[in-house]
DNA sequence: ACCTCGCTTTAAAGCGCTTTAAGTCCCCTG
DNA sequence: CAGGGGACTTAAAGCGCTTTAAAGCGAGGT
């Protein structure tokens, strides 16, 4: 197994100096249409590629985002996916870090400033703010999906307070007035959720009723097992996610209470979990890509439009309207 | 936002060469106690980090390993986990590439060849045998899950015989001997272990019953529905996949038709899913972390020792058995 | 014939780090 | 006290590419 071909060799091949080839091979202007063709062709017969690590060494600017993930968050995935063809719009790379059994955020950050990532885009961060603000002291940070106070991070996310209100508004337009809500526990994104119900509820003139949970399947089962055997069963559930959601789903249908016939339910996430057919599940939806997309353009916009002054974008989710909600049973 | 500190800056600091700091950062022998304890706390000091590219170019050996993976797939993030684990012992970084929307197999290879990674690990790669065989002539490959006639490339799997043998053997023991399959479709995956369930059934002198599927939640829900109105119903049911089962499980709720009481149900993978309380389902395991760390064990044994000859290991995996098997309802 | 002006091409200087061969010291032998 | 070692240290040569300043080179102008 020889050696690579090196950029050396594809000049010397066509006889003209790197500086022609390099510049060739990056599209850049100067080198004639019959230098580029002869420089080109050789690239090929050789099969040269360039080698990355040189390349960004020599070049002034990085052009890399990272992006901090988990990669066990489908969440996520949707986001990374958005992330990758935007980037690649505006010309950069992208360096992913997952987060791992032994690889918490902050050695997950380390390697992506190892790589010299110009920005670093921070999905569903954990971090202190603290941390976040002491980040981004030294590099822009984008983060995802999470509300954060009292750092110097751009953030990118999704109204919660609207999409629990487009949510609620959905059931009480149905007809329904008892209306619970299984919770999320206690992360940013739960608590704000539990917050919107609380607030939309109290303004319709509505009674609240909140059930606890933790953002998973378990969780839902048994808050989903709590509202089947319950007095006075509520119309209608409104789940702080969609695998709450699901567990509801699952504790329902063992407990004979039909859905949407006895209850309406309502996830949020709008994940690929409540595409389902058979779980078929109203549920809010965050529009990932469009989340993904502004993320790169905030990271874009300090790095080669020198904006320094914090950025805040929140979105407004919309609902989508699945089987699981209907019209509650009359009487 | 002044630049980051380089050796030469940390080096200058405690007043000795690069050299001699760029020794003591990488813990090689030579430096005294007292150097490397100043440039130690200068570096601190200083919060200096290495600069990746730079330090992988100036090296020989990169010491990097890529990883291909579909950031959507589960599996295959148990898998990413280990897989930095290992390596991280064996003193190699890992560099992610994912499939996305547009870039496809070929395109990702490419990012991490252009990283220069030293040798590729693919997991459950789609690319026809021939593209892996060209690949491994460039660059040392390991092919996980997936099995690969006729391609220079090191495979790490294992076995679907055995793990649909040893389910179907849980099942008989437990007395079933109608027993139906739920296929999963056209990949080299689903091919064996339908080849598998034939096989072992032919054996024990069973009749076969083989349903479509596709590796999918729905493709489960529709040979639910039909095995759950089918005349003389099986009395267990062995999927392809635990999304299928999970699908079968779900019509057989909904039909009426209980687990394990009336159908005991087998799925494949022990995914997260087959281990939520409330699907508690018998599954086959496949050990994903020794997989891991077996693909990592294959390429390094190539960079670092040397091996030339193709291997393929093929594990034993195991059935975790839960609540979703039981024997037949006497009669 | 001499200059100036574009268009191309290129020599050479890095980018920030690793590595190797060549020192430098200092202490110990003989 | 010369010579030999051992323990450290470092100058310098890259790694493979980008980039910049300057050199070439015809063509057109005077």
């Amino acid at each position: 197994m020889d050696q690579r071909p090196r950029l050396a060799d594809v000049a010397a091949r066509v006889g003209v100096s790197t500086a022609s080839a390099s510049l060739v091979l990056r599209g850049a202007p100067g080198p004639s249409a019959q230098t580029r063709e002869r420089v080109l062709a050789a690239a090929a017969e050789l099969g040269y590629r360039v080698d990355r690590a040189a390349s960004l060494l020599a070049r002034r600017r990085r052009h890399q985002l990272g992006v901090l993930l988990d990669v066990r968050n489908p969440f996520h995935a949707e986001l990374v996916e958005e992330i990758h063809v935007e980037a690649d719009k505006v010309g950069y790379e992208v360096v992913l870090a997952t987060l791992t059994r032994d690889r918490d955020e902050r050695r997950a950050v380390e390697t992506l400033l190892d790589f010299r990532c110009e920005a670093l885009i921070l999905l569903g961060p954990d971090s202190p703010a603290s941390f976040l603000d002491t980040l981004a002291q030294q590099v822009p940070c984008v983060v995802v999906g999470r509300m954060v106070r009292d750092a110097a991070v751009d953030v990118v996310r999704s109204s919660d307070g609207v999409g629990v209100d487009a949510a609620l508004h959905h059931l009480i337009g149905l007809g329904h007035t008892r209306i619970a809500f299984v919770d999320g526990g206690r992360g940013a994104v739960a608590v704000d959720r539990r917050r919107g119900y609380r607030r939309t509820m109290q303004r319709a003139g509505l009674t609240a009723q909140v059930v606890g949970g933790d953002h998973t399947e378990d969780g839902g089962v048994r808050a989903g097992r709590l509202l089947a055997a319950a007095g006075d069963r509520p119309t209608a559930v409104m789940t702080s996610n969609d695998r709450l959601a699901v567990g509801v789903l699952d504790a329902f249908l063992r407990a004979g209470v039909s859905v949407p016939g006895d209850v309406s339910v309502v996830g949020y996430d709008d994940s690929v979990l409540a595409r389902l057919a058979h779980i078929d599940l109203t549920s809010v939806n965050q529009d990932a890509p469009a989340q993904a997309r502004n993320a790169v353009q905030a990271a874009v916009s300090r790095l080669d439009a020198g904006r320094t002054a914090r950025s805040e974008m929140v979105l407004i989710p919309h609902l989508v309207v699945r089987g699981s909600t209907a019209a509650p049973a009359s009487g």
